[in-house]
DNA sequence: CAAAAAGTATAGCTATGGCTATATTATAAT
DNA sequence: ATTATAATATAGCCATAGCTATACTTTTTG
């Protein structure tokens, strides 16, 4: 069925979520800090760092308290491959002659739902 | 920012789905039961129902204890304008040269999150 | 028409992901 | 060095969406 696969999807998508964000921080800023998740998702501080526990829990994150946050293998895989996706989906929208907000905007939400076929 | 989008998109896609299956149930069958429902997403008849109630209550769907379930006006628009949505995306993916299984899977998934200039 | 089966409803549980309010700790500024 | 500010953590709330188990109707069947 493909709801099911949808339900799955969903689940994965906010760890894929976080744990490409916390990639980009790192390359980017050389941090990954609780703010900087909760600002780029537009979500409150406490919300974040509820999730990070429970993805720290599930062994994606390694961070200290009150400290920042880094990726464990599992997460760096993970992330590397929500990454490439979502590459994949937004230079797509791209080609179709989409605007960039549009294209991003779209690729966010599409990219956790595309199958390998069809990549 | 686009994560927001997508939780909206979220909150929305489950009502979308069940609009759209009410409507195709009616269609084809002439009569849409909480057991359809609960078949073709793959989950228990228990959540279908409770589902079905909160839908009720949202004034999307009408319907009697132990009878079959009716869309409201505000129901068969957004079944409408989703299923519409579907079909675009579908078409879109099986012109992309997938097969008839994983265009319809991936669609699933993908239709919640495409703009409308995007379609 | 009574008994079995199928369908529906309800209760109660879990997990996720939001939020606000209130600590607590770390960092910056005076 | 103390104080103010920023960041983090925790507690407690809500809604959604799933589940199983159990109760109650409706429908079918013998």
């Amino acid at each position: 069925m493909s709801f099911k696969k949808v339900r799955d999807a969903h689940k994965t998508e906010n760890t894929e979520d976080y744990c490409e964000i916390i990639g980009d921080l790192l390359n980017t800023k050389g941090e990954a800090r609780i703010v900087d998740i909760a600002n780029k998702l537009g979500i409150a501080q406490a919300t974040a760092n509820k999730t990070v526990k429970r993805l720290q829990m599930q062994g994606y994150l390694k961070k200290e308290p009150y400290r920042s946050i880094f990726l464990t293998l599992k997460g760096q895989e993970l992330a590397s491959t929500s990454k490439k996706r979502h590459i994949t989906v937004l230079t797509f929208l791209k080609n179709l002659g989409l605007d960039n907000k549009t294209a991003e905007a779209d690729a966010e939400g599409i990219e956790h739902h595309v199958s390998q076929k069809t990549l």
